[in-house]
RNA sequence: GGGAGCAUAGCUCAGCUGGUUCAGAGCACCUGCCUUACAAGCAGGGGGUCACAGGUUCGAACCCUGUUGCUCCCA
């Protein structure tokens, strides 16, 4: 069979992606079996994959795999949520672009719009996820707005409004006047911002000529102001107490309050109230009852209640009332002034603080089992310390404003009567009903009623999430809930650890009383190597798909893993995936060696290969063990890094160097038995990491029947350690690079044979590995010896030396500096550990244990400085 | 302004309960090799005052205090 000696990965992974899921490889179905569960964090309708979703999903594919391999019954559920704002506005301006106007459209033609929409782009992720080789199980693919999705939502609304859990209330909200719509405070950005502070002088009433000066940086708010404040210690100000002060301009009157939120050393001192446009100011208002005045309207324009420029854009006025302040000599100064403005994370639109009437969830009650059973460790967070941040926000938590001014989403399920009072109901029928009963008027119409516009923000879809999957809201007791959940890992971004982790959480004990899931597994950001975040706006993220034809998704998997511990921003730069696939090669270079081999079964298994397979299947267990405790730890990165050194280095580099035939002849068979049985168990240890290769050369090792794959074949388990073959090994290795060294120093070529002498203590012995070091050191013969030979370079390993005789052209000199070197540094070493032991302190409190192995270290280090200063006698 | 976290090799990170001359890994770098699986490779090698200053201790990268710098969250 001809291998070429690159892998390319092209052919392969479609194939056995292909395969795989024509098998049914990924479904799961509730068995006897332990399950395991994912639920992906549903990714956007209107994303494409990014790095951040590639990193993600390969950490999920990696446990999902993993677990399948452990026998457990592995279910990753994929899905994407609707995401109301960003997909509305991407239907609002693609029909615009067709030249129609939502405003001119039914909320119906709307929808059929944005579903249209959703069917066309809403899939485009998931379709990606499977170039990356993700073993999602596609059969139970989840939307937030599919129709048992969306019956879930509308009930725990319905449920928790009838607990009094849900109210509606006038509230300030963060008002988007482009989306039209409240948004949460996690959807606003702030930025730092260039801008004045203007400092204006307000007349006081019934004076002639005495003013107060304030500092404002948004002047056109002063139409709406209701008061001027002042702190109640401020000197300054005193005189002013009770008085009142004229607006400029429109010249309302209004009173001078006092109050110890004014921070004097800011502006002047004194501040302007203005409760419907400031949310500090909103709470001064209401502390000391205070009008409010809302001088915008919904899409940022001055209504009537401003008086002045009405129908005119907030930024218009602003610099039209500064010039008119100016001309009315209101303006003392202006100063240049930097701040942080909110924007619109979706239209970049600067935030308006807005009153509004919303629905909200109040949080308190909800969040203290959630924050419970984190602190108490029924739910891990990986790493540790989010849980700092968590408890941070969960004790300082504020009610939920959950509803959207919007189309795309769940209505909300309240019903106005005509005399404004309104009802809560799963359906129209139902609202009818209560509306009936409540107003006592028998004659009422569905068509009387009308349902609340909005919808529901997107996240009160999406905390239902590992519940409404499994259809848990609406039928509790169905099979699948009580298989799947609670599930096992979420792998998610510390950004919405907030609002979206922990509200799986509320929700979670609401409705099943119990957790969502067992472990939170946090992974860092994607940045560039500038340190940026990766984004679209800024073009400095590679497209995952590209990534994946240049390298292979197995080489794309193992870049995004090696450096990206738990919790830590990932600095991305190509050259990862370029050792991904480096890597990939190597192991396909393996393959080929490997296969290459002709078999002679009446071959004997030679010495060195018996020594060498016993010694990697040694390693091969402490190398399991090792994985085994760092996936138990979450330290995928590492569990990678160890399987990367077992293959390249211990499996590569060494085994099969050892076990190699000489060139052009046959292998026996059972020592090609046992290297094909370790090629498995690698290739099953790095399935979860690189699934295409490992399967392409799993069945390229042997031949496989029908129905087989190593994604479904036990992971290899570890066993007990044979400790003293490794240590043997490790002494034997060293042998071998100090003859390498040698031959390096002496110029004597690979080609050439070397004898060795060998000069060793009862205590050294790595006789068994003897062929070994004579195949690697291409050593003509070893001859053990009492005495040292005359004109040989020599090294030592542990108390044992080594010699290959140079004949002539030996450098004494050298030799005598190395040796000397080697003598100062356990002389040094011997200081430091007498230091110790001279320490009567030391002796005394330090641990039994410790102070032993301080003593065997002298032993040690005295045996050595003498065997050295034997050798350097000899030199001479 | 309040809270949290981080600082170890050029880069990204390990370093568990203070205890081996404990300072480690991968990448990058340097040197020599196209040696017959692999130059996407092989063999070897250099590189750190563990941010700074104190303290606790027989002993500190690790514990405590302060300083500096950076990051995140909340306001």
């Amino acid at each position: 069979m001809e291998i070429p000696a690159k892998y390319d990965p092209s052919g392969i992974e479609d194939k056995w992606y292909s395969y795989w899921l024509g098998k049914k490889y990924f479904k799961s179905v509730p068995d006897e079996r332990e399950p395991y569960t994912i639920v992906i964090p549903p990714p956007n309708v209107t994303g494409v994959l990014h790095m951040g979703h590639m990193l993600n999903n390969t950490i999920q594919d990696v446990l999902v795999r993993r677990a399948r391999m452990l026998g457990k019954n592995a279910c990753w559920l994929p899905g994407t949520d609707h995401a109301s704002i960003a997909t509305e506005a991407k239907v609002v301006a693609k029909l615009k672009e067709q030249g129609i106007e939502k405003a001119s459209l039914t909320r119906e033609e709307f929808l059929e719009h944005a579903w249209e929409w959703k069917e066309k782009h809403g899939g485009i992720i998931l379709e990606q996820l499977k170039k990356l080789g993700a073993s999602c199980d596609w059969d139970r693919t989840k939307f937030t707005m599919d129709e048992s999705m969306y019956e879930s939502v509308i009930e725990v609304f319905v449920d928790l409004y009838k607990k009094g859990l849900i109210y509606r209330g006038v509230r300030m909200v963060n008002w988007d006047p482009k989306a039209l719509t409240a948004l949460s405070d996690e959807e606003v950005i702030y930025k730092e911002v260039n801008s004045k502070l203007y400092y204006l002088r307000y007349k006081v009433e019934g004076s002639d000529d005495e003013w107060v000066t304030i500092a404002t940086t948004r002047p056109e708010t002063i139409l709406g102001d209701t008061a001027v404040c002042f702190h109640p210690e401020d000197e300054r100000f005193r005189h002013l107490r009770g008085k009142k002060v004229l607006v400029p301009l429109i010249k309302r009157s209004i009173p001078m309050i006092e109050d110890e939120y004014v921070d004097r050393e800011f502006g002047t001192g004194c501040l302007k109230i203005t409760p419907a446009h400031d949310i500090n100011d909103y709470n001064i208002g209401l502390k000391h009852k205070l009008e409010s005045i809302d001088i915008f309207n919904d899409n940022g324009t001055l209504n009537e209640k401003a008086q002045l420029y009405v129908g005119e854009d907030r930024f218009q006025v602003r610099k039209k009332i500064v010039e008119d302040l100016l001309n009315h000599g209101h303006i003392l100064k202006i100063d240049d002034y930097v701040n942080n403005v909110g924007f619109s994370e979706r239209t970049d639109e600067v935030i308006e603080p807005k009153l509004s009437v919303q629905w909200f969830l109040k949080m308190t009650e909800m969040a203290k089992p959630a924050l419970e059973v984190v602190m108490n460790d029924t739910i891990h967070f990986h790493p540790e310390k989010f849980k700092n941040t968590y408890r941070h926000w969960m004790e300082n938590v504020r009610d939920w404003c959950i509803s959207r001014q919007l189309w795309w989403g769940q209505r909300i399920p309240a019903y106005y009567l005509p005399d404004g009072d309104f009802v809560v109901a799963k359906s129209a029928n139902d609202a009818l009903e209560q509306a009936r009963a409540i107003s006592g008027n028998p004659l009422l119409q569905l068509t009387d009623l009308k349902q609340d516009e909005d919808v529901l923000d997107t996240w009160f879809s999406s905390w239902l999430w590992p519940i409404s999957v499994f259809d848990g809201i609406r039928n509790p007791e169905n099979a699948d809930i009580k298989y799947y959940y609670p599930t096992n890992d979420l792998i998610t971004a510390p950004e919405i650890l907030f609002f979206w982790v922990a509200r799986m959480i509320m929700a979670g004990q609401e409705y099943r009383h119990d957790i969502p899931f067992k472990n939170v597994y946090l992974t860092g950001i994607v940045r560039d190597k500038l340190g940026r975040k990766m984004s679209k706006s800024l073009g400095n993220s590679p497209d995952p798909i590209e990534l994946i034809g240049k390298f292979g998704a197995d080489g794309v998997r193992v870049g995004m893993l090696l450096t990206s511990p738990a919790g830590n921003d990932l600095p991305f730069d190509e050259s990862l995936c370029e050792q991904g696939r480096n890597f990939s090669n190597k192991v396909w270079n393996a393959l080929r060696l490997v296969k290459g081999w002709q078999v002679d079964p009446t071959l004997e298994q030679p010495a060195y290969a018996a020594i060498s397979v016993k010694w990697f299947g040694a390693r091969l267990d402490e190398a399991l063990a090792q994985i085994d405790e760092n996936y138990v730890k979450y330290r995928l990165s590492e569990a990678l890094m160890t399987a990367y050194k077992l293959v390249w280095d211990d499996f590569c580099s060494w085994y099969l160097e050892m076990v190699k035939p000489a060139y052009q002849q046959p292998i026996d068979p059972k020592t090609l038995d046992s290297t094909i049985g370790y090629f498995e168990k690698l290739m099953q240890v790095l399935h979860p990491f690189m699934p295409f290769i490992t399967e392409e050369i799993w069945h390229l090792l042997n031949e496989r029947g029908e129905d087989v794959s190593i994604m479904i074949s036990p992971m290899p388990e570890a066993g007990m350690v044979d400790t003293s073959v490794l240590e043997a090994f490790q002494q034997a290795s060293e042998v071998i690079i100090g003859v390498r060294n040698i031959r390096k120093e002496k110029n004597i070529a690979f080609k050439d044979t070397v004898e060795m002498k060998v000069k060793r203590t009862d205590s050294f012995d790595v006789s068994g590995f003897d062929p070994v070091i004579t195949k690697l050191g291409n050593i003509s013969t070893i001859e053990y010896v009492d005495e040292k030979p005359s004109a040989a370079a020599g090294f030592m390993v542990k108390s044992a030396e080594f010699y290959i005789p140079l004949g002539e052209g030996v450098d004494l000199e050298a030799e005598r500096e190395k040796l000397m070197k080697e003598l100062e540094y356990a002389r040094g070493f011997l200081d430091s550990v007498m230091k110790k032991l001279g320490n009567e302190r030391f002796v005394s409190s330090a641990k039994p244990e410790v102070v032993d192995i301080e003593r065997k270290k002298r032993a040690d280090a005295e045996s050595k400085i003498q065997l050295l200063e034997e050798q350097l006698a000899g030199l001479k």
